[in-house]
DNA sequence: CTTTGGTGAGACACAGTTGTATCAAGACCT
DNA sequence: AGGTCTTGATACAACTGTGTCTCACCAAAG
């Protein structure tokens, strides 16, 4: 086979893998750990022998849409610009970033997949740390509270509003903004 | 069988359950749903014939952990004397309350165990919730979030504090305060 | 001591899922 | 049209977990 075939081959392979990954977040997404094989499959519109060529085990699967997961927030947390928003604007920015793909990679979370906690880390973890220390050192948050507890406290506050978004209480940008709002400046009223 | 011999056989028969879901609440909650029916027996010391005399089915076992982890939750709140604690000081002791019990029961939220809704509604959901409505009337809680929402939240930030909790970073009493000062007043230093 | 009841061990059937293999049909490129 | 490559359908073996059943054993109550 011609280079050119092979390339619009590859084209169509990569087009086929991205439609699997694709049906398997959605049905992954709604169906939880109890789908199987055969249902990202028939989500997917392939059959199921076309799946388990294209992921060879079910691992596989996971794995690849975990890395799509981590792919896309690391996008988005890139193109936030992070480092040159005041912290607050930060924050917000995380949030809204995060929930944008959350909403549809919260089954990996669920289902614990593994990602490569380095990868993890070094592309979500490290810039977020960075604006928490930033907010620290600046005097901006409170010294009382160690800034890894604070990260775990505004992920939990995260994860509820990715719930939030996907139950359509609330809209993207109203569920960053509250969220953000929220864990700066607490439910008290001022 | 006399009656003293009934009630003494009752006894065990309960003590024996109470092993088994004792057994089942650790296992589940370090294994997850990756656990079987063989674990758990094995973690309470019975055969898995016993296991199955005492729950005849799985789905048993699970609703019967989640009923004693409702009961347990309810417990708990209810001594918390919500209604005669100022606000803050109620929120304070939600924390410490769900934190206590969840986690040794995170595995039903995890494994999304249906708990009776109306049950846990009642129990849970409406102490928690007079809660925030007194926050709300009172003019303690702002008023441009909704009260949902703020739930929610709250509950997220519930959730990373059983998780801070579970890995020791933090004892109950200052997983406690933290999360709910920094509910209340935010991350933001005053 | 005997009987009774719970228990452990093991075998069993059954269902669901996984992963492999094969083959015929169809799409696509030359 | 011819040849290559991908696909769908299907069958298959293997494994895992579930729930049932039987039987021998043992402790405790009579």
């Amino acid at each position: 086979m011609p280079a050119a075939s092979i390339s619009s081959g590859v084209l169509r392979h990569d087009r086929t893998a991205a439609a699997i990954l694709d049906a398997a977040a959605h049905v992954l997404s709604e169906q939880g750990s109890r789908s199987n094989m055969a249902d990202v499959a028939a989500a997917a519109g392939v059959s199921r022998a076309t799946l388990y060529r294209y992921f060879p085990d079910r691992e596989a699967l996971l794995g690849a849409l975990a890395a799509q997961a981590l792919a896309d927030a690391a996008a988005r947390i890139a193109d936030a610009g992070l480092e040159r928003a005041p912290v607050e604007e930060a924050i917000e920015r995380i949030v809204r970033a995060l929930i944008a793909v959350g909403d549809r990679y919260a089954v990996l979370v669920r289902e614990q997949v593994k990602v490569d906690p380095v990868e993890a880390e070094r592309l979500l973890g490290a810039p977020m740390r960075a604006v928490f220390a930033r907010g620290i050192e600046s005097g901006l948050f409170r010294k009382d509270i160690g800034a890894d507890v604070l990260l775990e406290l505004f992920g939990g506050a995260l994860g509820a509003a990715v719930k939030l978004t996907e139950q359509r209480q609330l809209g993207l940008e109203e569920a960053s903004a509250a969220t953000a709002s929220v864990f700066l400046d607490g439910a008290r009223a001022r």
